[in-house]
DNA sequence: TTAGTTTATTTGTATGTACCTTTAAATTTA
DNA sequence: TAAATTTAAAGGTACATACAAATAAACTAA
């Protein structure tokens, strides 16, 4: 059968409904004349009206005829989600606003829920989108570097058509859209800024679990080969999330009692700089006259501490504002891979002091 | 016709269901097996199959057959709603932190907005909530203190049997479910603890479109009474959301000018704080030798400025994660009223000096 | 053993016919 | 004129029949 009978009907009648400009509650032909007319059997005419009604287009009654409902009765709401590894700390306030922004300009609602950087969290949380149904999703991948066991629901979101945006971070072999900053020119200017304040022996600090680590470390290095050092003998710390809370300050404690001790240190983030800076003046150094030190993010801590930090700025409200705009494009409009790419720069304050050249 | 056979062979299907204990995806008899047991034609059975497909209890598969489909696999996720007045800064993240972790520890997903303490746009959310339906919602009112003219959506909330739990302040004629912290309290132990350290010239500076500020000053007045100081004597400076930014800087630096400067300052919160500080030493004076300053919310910007901040706790991801649990006796047991009224206590650091007895 | 083919079963589409129930309008009656 | 009755038209239920399309199992040939 090329095409069921039954469909032309339903064409016709959703044809009959939009050429007569019809509004609620507006009769329709007859099922016996429109059978007529097309010379089908009557049932065939009211298979299609099952449809019609399970599509809730039209309501039937008995003895008065078929009636058009209108749809602008059932406009629902569309409903986006938002995962990221954090809500309350640090940057992510700020770009869960920007995604707030656009989302309550347009007639949406937005689910927010947060990882802690956990993947069996982001497990739970993909499950629960996508049995849910949910119109598009802004997601902040978990352990982005090392861990893609969360994999096979990305997938999954990409088979059942569910919109998605990547932010801060994506997997490449998913070829998503995203929203991200991009780490490696950031690593690369905060590096190339201490180079030129004539500092050659400098120290990094990165986290190794999430790709903005990665990349920051990478534009490191590149910036210290670029300059005639040898990056591999650079003196790089490398840590986990749950590593957090006491290797930065034991890291940076170590480096001071080297003998050959860095003029500069390369901090993952501010809060990574506000350990970093608590271990230099634990050990009576002075921060930028003994140690210079740059990181990333210029998050309220950059200025909130003593010493205002020279950081790599991050978009936060705008980030999250384009994330939530590539979103809608993808269901608005249907553009297939969206995508924001934030070229970074540097944010000088205080936190850096210009060597003399020897 | 007394009954609609297609009826009772629906109703053997769901016989048919129950008795035999089918899980979901199990197959059912066919439509011809069906039909010849009872001695129907095959359209009938037909017609009952079309009910229970509608009535989302079987599914078929051309040339596979019927199936059974079971109803806890469409078990609807319940929503809430969050409206607080900012987001991105200050002990709102903190909050809503504290909101998520309970909420997403239940199947619920909650949807966020803020208002900008607006009342328009608080309006505008609520409209959206009522319209759209949720289960519940945790709100804290814009301009509690001067602005009830979204007094007929609220009311509507009751009508509509919406549960709702009011955050941070609420509006008494409304006699609902709240999560707030006792300010009058607060108000008067910063003021007494001033008047403790010997401070006899105390002024205060607070916020009067919300209910907070209107508390946090009446426990500051009460304070001054019962230590034998006329409060009505004070000095007292109140300023409303609009002139945040510019009036806190300048009455304190008005005060400053005074011939009888005052030797402490009890300010709205850290945010209205840090303003004070920054005017006291913009003249020349340090805190807390010259000035001593006490605060509300011990958010981190108690913390993160040069001089720590003496400040009346509030209790954040704790008041979140009550008012959530709250709305969720609501929802769930019926609870009628449940309410949570934090007592705060000061938290001692370093922006208060005691003065020589005279 | 494996790959293709056939067959039986199941649901999907379509037609024709018959009669029932509800509704609204037309007609009749008091 | 107002109330009661009849009638036409619409959708609702039911049966019989036929063939189409998808699926899974049984069968067959390489």
């Amino acid at each position: 059968m090329a095409r069921a009978k039954y469909k032309q009907i339903v064409d016709f009648y959703k044809k009959y409904i939009t050429e007569n400009k019809l509004s609620d509650g507006e009769l329709l032909p007859s099922e016996s004349k429109v059978a007529n007319k097309f010379d089908f059997s009557r049932d065939t005419v009211r298979r299609a009206l099952d449809q019609l009604e399970k599509d809730d287009v039209v309501y039937r009654q008995r003895g008065r005829g078929t009636f058009y409902k209108d749809s602008k009765n059932k406009v629902k709401e569309k409903k986006i989600a938002v995962i990221t590894t954090y809500l309350s700390n640090y940057i992510f306030p700020n770009i869960i606003s920007g995604i707030e922004e656009v989302v309550s300009s347009k007639y949406y609602t937005m689910t927010l829920a947060n990882t802690d950087n956990d993947p069996n969290k982001e497990r739970k949380h993909l499950r629960k989108v996508i049995d849910n149904g949910v119109d598009g999703l802004i997601i902040e991948p978990t352990k982005s570097a090392i861990d893609t066991h969360n994999m096979d629901l990305y997938r999954e979101l990409k088979e059942k058509n569910i919109p998605f945006v990547m932010l801060n971070a994506y997997y490449r072999e998913l070829n998503p859209s995203y929203a991200i900053v991009n780490d490696y020119k950031g690593g690369y200017k905060a590096t190339q800024y201490l180079l030129q304040l004539g500092h050659k022996n400098i120290a990094g600090i990165f986290k190794e679990d999430d790709l903005q680590g990665v990349f920051r470390l990478k534009g490191f290095k590149k910036a210290l080969n670029d300059y005639g050092i040898d990056s591999e003998s650079a003196d790089v710390g490398t840590y986990i999330t749950s590593q957090i809370s006491s290797y930065p300050y034991h890291w940076m404690d170590k480096m001071l009692s080297h003998q050959d001790q860095p003029t500069a240190v390369v901090c993952y983030n501010d809060e990574i700089a506000v350990d970093v800076v608590k271990a230099i003046i634990d050990k009576g150094l002075k921060v930028p006259e003994d140690i210079s030190v740059v990181s990333f993010d210029d998050s309220i801590l950059a200025t909130a501490t003593n010493v205002r930090l020279t950081s790599v700025r991050h978009p936060k409200e705008d980030l999250g504002r384009h994330a939530a705009r590539l979103l809608f494009n993808m269901i608005e409009i249907g553009v297939e891979k969206p995508r924001f790419l934030y070229d970074p720069e540097l944010v000088v304050r205080d936190s850096c002091k210009e060597l003399r050249r020897r």
